[in-house]
Parts: structure tokens; C-alpha cells; sequence
DNA sequence: TGTACAATACCCACTAATGGGGAATTCACT
DNA sequence: AGTGAATTCCCCATTAGTGGGTATTGTACA
């Protein structure tokens, strides 16, 4: 009757002090930590878990992309998004990708408590700041009110990336073998799909995925 | 004969991650914790510590603020900067303003037990990438390769929050009841103390010292 | 008591980025 | 065969950003 717990988490040190405010509850044991969302991965196909506590910024494959992978590879897995990010575009590609959940790092042990039980019982469990983050809709600005999800490609993945590491378009223009307009065109669906106004938001979500 | 340690981090849980690598240490207490800077510098009024392990990344005001202001107004309180970043111009600020020592957050728990008393012993104590970092130089650009710290003007930092937020030019100057030729100037400067290439820069530079 | 420097504010010229509008190609999935 | 998504490229007008300056004020300090 015992839960098997996974903390995927950057910080070490969060896992531990997880365990620590899990220790009154026997039954809920905390059988690993990983660092990153790869990681988390090749974890899961050693072992078994019930449930991962899932932070969304994890090095490598960030939570989102692991969360599809996990309902893909391994659906028997529920996860719980762990985050300290409460922007909707988070919480909702989390739920959309399958998490069972959504956390934030500030709860309390009862919330903690109370999360794993409810999704390990079947049920969506959302903390207060998550749940009014999907109610009130994108908030940067005023289109996708819907809080319609909408992915980005392969490319745009690319692309991105290379922005929030201070390349010009010209620059990735030529590490992508394309023009210059190309890369305008991409950059230009990035912040419709993202609804950010300027590089700055652009840059914000780049980081909050660990894709810097 | 009793260290008093008094954590700073946004995530409470570290705390508690943090208590449960000192448990063996006895003499080494974690007497608090606090989530912001200006919620350290209010304890630091009510009690005493012997040395804070502080984050550089905190909500109100950052690390390196509340370390210039610990030497200021607590002398005698060692600071151990306690973070994930290793960039130089974090490290090399915050020995700048007084810390003690740079501890990676993925330190061992030898490690962190090593650090905190040579820093009491009155050494300084570098994580090896920290060490590594300051050996390196500013890795941006080619210039300001003596690692010399600049810090910014009031009305910089308050330029380079409305470009993490998203503003536009004419929109901060509108702010500032100045004309958007000077932002534009504030900006220049900015990029130059910073090191940086473009927008994708300053706004990391401002995320990471939780300026957003 | 200069003078040196930091901070703030501003101007001009040039380049890059943004926001409209399309459009062609490929490829996968009906 | 048709739809749609992804990638690629183009034009054009506007705005933003970059890099070269200058002027003023106030302060620190030699």
C-alpha cells in the first residue's frame, strides 16, 4: 500500500526537503530523485513509480515535454506539475500534456499531502494560484482569452532558442541555413503562439523551459 | 558554541532541505528562514545570526542589494551566497558587496558543511564553478575581461524592469516623464555595463536578480 | 578650487525588428 | 484528392534598437 514517489527537480536539495515534510506519512516514500526531465526518463524504465512530482524548468527535457512523453511511454504514472511558475501558458500546457495536477513550490505539507491523495484517487488537483491562472485566462495580452494551447514546432523551437541566446537574426539565419526573412516569418509566429509583445517575452519563456 | 545559520531563499523548501544535510551537525542550526531580502534584513533586526546562506535570485530585493546592506548595517553577519548561478557577473558581485564564499546549490553535503566553516573560520570558500567563473573573465563578450564590477544606476534598474516587462520605448519614457531618447540612452548604457548583445540579455540579467 | 567622474537627459543617423499582407513547397493524414 | 501543418521566402510600412555623440548637474577629491 506503500506510494512510490519520483521528484524530478534541478535542485537536489528540494527533494530532500521533500522527504523531510513527507516523513510523518509512511505510506507516501519519496524512492528517488532526478535532476532532469532525460533523466526522468530512463529512470522510469528501470524502475516503477505511482506518482512524479514534476517541476516544469528541468534541464534537458523540460517538464512539459517529459509530461508527454511520460503519458506516451508510461501511462500508468500520474503526474503532479511542481512548479514556482504560475503563468497560465505553464499550467495549461501541464494539463494538457497530461499532468493529474498542478502544485506550487510554496504549499504546505497538507497541501502536499493532500495533492499526491487526490490525483493518486483519481482526481485533477489545482493549487489556488494555478487554478486562478486558468480562470483568468493569458494575461500579456489580450487575444487567446480561450487559453487555447497551441505548440511550437521543431523550428521554432530552434529559433527561439537562439534568440534568448542573444543571436541576431542574421546569425541564426546562418546557423539554420535560411534567410533572414525565414527567421523573421518564425519569430513572427512565435509571438502570436506565445502572445508576447516583444523579444523580452520571448526570452522569459525560453528560460522558464530551460531551453537556454 | 553554536552556529546560527538563518537561510534565505524564495523556496521554503530548501530550508528543509538544507536542515535535514546539517542533521548530523549539531552545532550547525538553522535557526530560520526567510523568502526575500527585506524580510532578511527585518530579522536580522529582531535577532542574530552568525551566518546567512543566501540566494542571489530573491523577490523584493536580491542578493546582492541585501548582502551590501548586511555589511553596512550588520557587519558582523558572515554571508555565504547559496545559488544555481555561476555566471560572473553574479559571483564576482556578490564577493563585491561582502560574501564570504560562493556555494553552488548543487553542493555536496561535505561540501556545504566545509563552506560554512571555513567562512566562519574567517576564509572565503568558491565553489569550483564559482572559482572557475571569476578565473574566466565575462563570458558575453571580449570586453571588460578584468572582471571589474559595475554596478547600475537607480534609473537603469528601473529601465531595464520595464524592458523585462515588455514595454516599449515610448512606453517607459511616458513613465518616466522623459523623452524616449533617453531611454534609448539608458539602454545603451545598460547593454554596455552588462556585456550583453541585445534585449535576450538584460532581460536574463533581470530575471535572474528577480527584478520582473 | 579646479577637475574629474558619475548620473541623467537629449539628438542624429543607421540598422534591426515588428506587424500587416501573401505565397510556394513538402509531407502527413485522411 | 484534399486538408492542414510546417517550413520556407517575399514586400512594405512602422517602430524599436544601436552606436556615435553632447550638455548639465552634482559630488568627490586631489
Amino acid at each position: 500500500m506503500e506510494l512510490r514517489i519520483v521528484v524530478a527537480d534541478a535542485q537536489e536539495l528540494l527533494a530532500d526537503g521533500l522527504r523531510m515534510r513527507l516523513a510523518d506519512h509512511p505510506d507516501l516514500r519519496i524512492v528517488d530523485h532526478v535532476t532532469t526531465g532525460l533523466g526522468l526518463l530512463e529512470w522510469l524504465e528501470q524502475d516503477t513509480a505511482d506518482v512524479v512530482l514534476m517541476d516544469v524548468s528541468l534541464p534537458l527535457m523540460d517538464g512539459i515535454d517529459t509530461t508527454r512523453a511520460i503519458r506516451t511511454r508510461f501511462p500508468q504514472v500520474k503526474v503532479l506539475a511542481h512548479s514556482a511558475l504560475t503563468e497560465i501558458e505553464y499550467v495549461n500546457s501541464m494539463l494538457i500534456e497530461g499532468a493529474a495536477g498542478y502544485l506550487l513550490k510554496g504549499a504546505s505539507k497538507e497541501e502536499l499531502v493532500l495533492a499526491i491523495r487526490t490525483v493518486m484517487g483519481g482526481g485533477r488537483y489545482l493549487s489556488e494560484e494555478a487554478q486562478r491562472s486558468v480562470e483568468r485566462g493569458y494575461t500579456h495580452t489580450d487575444k487567446r482569452m480561450d487559453g487555447q494551447y497551441v505548440g511550437l514546432t521543431e523550428r521554432e523551437r530552434e529559433v527561439i532558442r537562439f534568440i534568448a541566446q542573444e543571436k541576431t537574426n542574421a546569425e541564426i539565419a546562418a546557423a539554420l541555413h535560411v534567410s533572414e526573412e525565414t527567421v523573421k516569418s518564425h519569430r513572427k509566429h512565435l509571438m502570436t503562439k506565445l502572445n508576447v509583445r516583444s523579444t523580452a517575452g520571448l526570452v522569459k519563456y525560453a528560460v522558464d523551459r530551460c531551453w537556454v
